[in-house]
DNA sequence: GAATGAAATATTGGATACGATAGCCCAATA
DNA sequence: TATTGGGCTATCGTATCCAATATTTCATTC
């Protein structure tokens, strides 16, 4: 049973093919934080009229990607060490409690999603492409939580995620983070495959916590040099 | 120390001032659930063009009050009694965890907003109209939760709030609810007062459990019913 | 020389008009 | 009956203006 039963042929509306170019480029690092977006620039690029892009920019700041000041247009939303921090404790509140939810409903179907999920995330690491592996790290967590059939609350962690999605690249990016973060995948979906809710909370909230504080202490080394 | 510092002397676009319009229809009962949202009825009676009427509509999409298809226009969202389950847990899950943060970073001005807050509160109780007593309520929570200094998870609060807000009169209409709550008000703000983190996290969250069990036992109700 | 204040410029916000596109209903057809 | 294929309607998107505001530049004043 899942939360997102996606259509295969997506018709897509110019704001939002907008909306994920400018946050791929947000997220791939061209736009770092703090960088001015102009309407019409975007808009001359993409050979659009400037509405979809201011559309597409209200989607992101609702996303948290960008801040958008009136008169004074959109910056690319920059991540204090103080801000990680915020995000990644609202994660780690919402994930355990979803995962144990998840796993008191979940199907047979759904764990072999998450496996599925899993095994793309491994085979994805010998291809390395980063970007790739940070989709697929969070299409595993998910997969995880989506059989709790919580649509509002996975919106939230959506938007938490893709908030600090942009740093991740901090924490995942040495080939030992990722043999690591792919061991404690391992365990979290054996234990989710056996239905232990509490040692898949524990082992999904130690993981987060992990990242978060290898994102966090990344953040401050760069907050104490700049 | 607080979260926001809001200016004085705020200026208003078209767009904010047609969400806000919207908002309040929506909370207010004016438009119910699964109501369609006429891009150009707004307009016309507004006197404003479509445009911002669009984007207001964006805006209020990323806070849950309606949904958005494409070229089938907004619908007002409605609540069912597992959202309100959804929305509920995670602010139970939230809101202890922020106060706690919040009382051990608090100034005596914090407790001082806070107590004007409760004060406000009380005041609105007697006047009784419900939109103004939703809100102060609401004032009085983030008064509480604003010192932790978690503007993100602020934010996520802000969304999970406003997405029930309409539904807050089921449980806060009736005389006697009022003044239960506004004990457990005054039995908060006492706790917090005295900095006890533990026994204030602990009222909040009872606070919050009893009022969601209300909603949804009354949103049951109703889906039984209809 | 520093602070104030007033143009000038750039950019966003908004209006209007028009065209394109996607749903939806329903009659016509096989 | 099931399907096809119009119309109808409402949204989505563009183009072109104009308005409002933020920032910069520059002159003025103390």
């Amino acid at each position: 049973m899942s939360t997102s039963p996606k259509p295969l042929l997506q018709r897509q509306t110019v704001t939002a093919m907008v909306a994920e170019y400018i946050a791929a480029k947000i997220i791939g690092g061209d736009y770092p934080g703090g960088h001015q977006i102009r309407q019409e620039a975007i808009a001359a690029e993409l050979g659009v009229s400037r509405i979809p892009v201011r559309e597409a920019l209200l989607q992101l700041e609702a996303e948290g990607l960008v801040v958008i000041r009136t008169h004074r247009g959109a910056v690319v939303s920059d991540l204090s060490a103080d801000d990680a921090i915020d995000l990644f404790d609202a994660r780690l509140l919402l994930e355990p409690f979803l995962v144990k939810k998840a796993i008191a409903r979940m199907s047979n179907q759904d764990i072999a999603n998450a496996e599925r999920a899993l095994q793309d995330y491994e085979a994805a690491i010998a291809r390395g492409d980063p970007k790739e592996l940070s989709r697929l790290n969070w299409a595993f967590h998910t997969a995880l939580l989506d059989p709790s059939m919580r649509p509002r609350s996975m919106a939230v962690l959506q938007t938490l995620y893709s908030s600090a999605d942009r740093y991740l690249r901090l924490q995942i990016e040495p080939l030992k983070a990722q043999t690591k973060a792919l061991q404690e995948h391992r365990d979290i979906f054996e234990a989710y495959r056996l239905r232990d809710a509490v040692e898949t909370s524990r082992l999904l909230k130690k993981h987060v916590a992990d990242a978060a504080e290898e994102i966090v202490s990344q953040l401050k080394r760069g907050e104490a040099a700049g």
